[in-house]
DNA sequence: AGCGGTCAAGTTGAT
DNA sequence: ATCAACTTGACCGCT
């Protein structure tokens, strides 16, 4: 049996999930920003138990959180802990109440940190600007639940080899919340699935195989054969991404995506 | 209320 | 050299 699942954002159900920018909070007093920040991180725990059960009344089995939940948390300026905000406790318990409905109800939930994680990196500040965006979702996923913190290898820089290595020795000095809920991508021009398996296996990372990067990004492999050797990477329930191209497989981007699934693409598997 | 410029961050490939 | 794309529009000053 295969559940589907939604990613981040509501068009028609008004749910909406808040953000704050810098150059506005910077504005105002410390105490004026923790608390505007408080009032957003507050309702978008509200909004994601909503979404939660949304969910739940829809048949959707799984739901991916946007990786704003709380806005600017690790902001060089701005970043805080959520225990310094003045809704702290309520926030944390709506948190944890989501992590309560989603076990309850058999909703997963994962994470998709954005496109300025990079693990690879050649530049220390850049990688440790992104293991800290990590440990601050994992916190998150702690209290709701989540078990998959899911990123793309980054870049190649010219020498993939000499990438994936510094990728797999910033892996191995994550933290524990982290590393558990660690998984890889691979993504439409730099890391197909070949690519990946081989440090996933040795790592233990599960691979989260998304079928419209691999038809984007071909490495030799079938779709059947990544999807097997993707699945034996889980130690849990595996995880996929689907989607669709944006003006059909003939146009000159097919990388670029719909907002729908034609279920044609779909794979009979 | 509605419009338009802007928003923390990385990297790649098309133009 | 610029810019869109990436998992996804939302925020905020101005009129």
């Amino acid at each position: 049996m295969i559940r589907f699942g939604l990613c981040c954002i509501f068009k028609e159900e008004p749910i909406r999930f808040g953000r704050a920018t810098a150059g506005f909070l910077l504005k105002f007093s410390p105490a004026e920003r923790r608390e505007r920040l408080s009032k957003i991180c507050l309702a978008n725990a509200q909004s994601l138990f909503r979404a939660l059960a949304f969910c739940r009344q829809n048949g959707i089995g799984c739901f991916r959180i946007n990786s704003q939940i709380l806005p600017l948390k690790t902001h060089p300026d701005l970043g805080y802990e959520v225990s310094d905000l003045p809704d702290a406790k309520t926030i944390m318990d709506t948190f944890k109440a989501c992590g309560r409905f989603g076990r309850d109800h058999d909703i997963r939930t994962t994470f998709h940190p954005d496109q300025f994680i990079v693990l690879s990196s050649p530049h220390a500040d850049v990688v440790a600007r992104s293991v800290a965006d990590l440990e601050y979702q994992a916190e998150v996923a702690g209290w709701v639940n989540a078990d998959a913190i899911n990123i793309h290898a980054g870049g190649v820089y010219g020498d993939k080899a000499s990438a994936l290595m510094r990728l797999r020795e910033t892996v191995e000095m994550l933290s524990d919340p982290v590393r558990k809920r660690l998984t890889l991508e691979n993504d439409d021009k730099s890391y197909s699935p070949r690519d990946l398996l081989p440090v996933c296996e040795d790592m233990q990372i599960p691979l989260t195989y998304d079928v419209h990067h691999h038809r984007c990004l071909k490495d030799g492999l079938t779709l059947e054969q990544a999807t097997a050797q993707a699945a034996a990477t889980w130690n849990r329930e595996p995880l996929f991404h689907l989607s669709s191209p944006e003006k059909g497989w003939e146009s000159g981007a097919p990388r670029h995506h719909h907002d729908y699934i034609d279920i044609r693409d779909l794979p009979k598997l």
